[in-house]
DNA sequence: GAAAATAGTGGGTGGGCACCCACTATAGGG
DNA sequence: CCCTATAGTGGGTGCCCACCCACTATTTTC
């Protein structure tokens, strides 16, 4: 593909040198279009970002109560409240009353939930190959990484370390 | 900073491994930040996103219709008016009537916008600066052109290359 | 010179996301 | 016990963004 000749004219494309200088630039535009696309492979199944993140969050680290999701994904108190609403509703997640602390609710994936982050993954790979097409492998492993490390340098910045 | 032994339990931090594998979810999620951290650095002038991209268009190609910056930005005709206009009334830009073609209005950069658009380019520089601080020159060099292609793939596919 | 296409404008819509407050229930400290 | 802090919930707000439609002015086509 693309081994035509460049017709400029009629592309999308030619955006200002400026702005493709601009590191920060480039990557909030594609990371919008990446985050669009998750987004809309999501949408497929009436989910949106914050339930992949509560049930990779279940997944990983096991159940535990609404406040330690809502320390460790960095999301509003109530709006956990809500999306874990919607999961439980779902059956993707079991919510009980903690009895030790009965004011806390413990959130457990279920085997559905299990297998629908299964499937979320799969359809956030497909999304991956399709936006690091340019990429060779290694490429792609090297863009990770980086981003990886960006990611961590900025969640020690607001996290205060 | 960030010499001190790390506090697990109290970090923002440590988001599921599942989803740290996820390209497109980092992607997504470090866009996001460099995004909101430009769009305040816009903010602190009363601008947003477009309005440094249609800078930039006018500074890099010169005077045009609307139409070009439509087609070339992606931004949507009627959105782009109101972006003009904001600029127009700050005398960031001077709209004229085309008189070859009276439907169209002519978007040129005064010397004002060019000034804006050099200190808007610095800003973005120290969100780079502050994003990419785990980076060295050369991985951010690196990070930079994987980006650029990144994006360059993106146009082609959604320009229908 | 009538009809169809094009350029720009104004107004409005819907969705997502972050954020905040008031309130209830429970726990823990003195 | 009383007082304070914590956990969760429901409801609501504001911002941004993308998108769409109706309308006017102008040009192009036949």
């Amino acid at each position: 593909m693309a081994a035509m000749a460049p017709d400029t004219s009629d592309r999308p494309d030619g955006l200002p040198p400026t702005l493709l200088d601009l590191t920060t630039f480039l990557l909030a535009r594609t990371g919008r279009t990446a985050r669009a696309r998750l987004a809309d492979q999501l949408a497929e199944r009436g989910l949106r970002l914050w339930d992949l993140a509560v049930l990779a969050a279940l997944a990983d680290f096991g159940p535990q109560a609404q406040r330690d999701l809502v320390h460790r994904l960095g999301i509003d108190p109530s709006d956990l409240a809500k999306v874990a609403d919607q999961l439980g509703a779902a059956g993707y997640v079991e919510r009980t009353r903690d009895q030790r602390d009965r004011r806390r609710v413990s959130v457990a994936v279920t085997a559905t939930g299990r297998a629908l982050l299964a499937e979320l993954e799969g359809r956030a790979r497909a999304v991956r190959d399709e936006v690091l097409a340019p990429l060779d492998a290694e490429e792609r492993r090297t863009l990770h990484d980086l981003l990886l490390r960006v990611h961590q340098g900025m969640a020690e910045q607001s996290g205060g370390g």
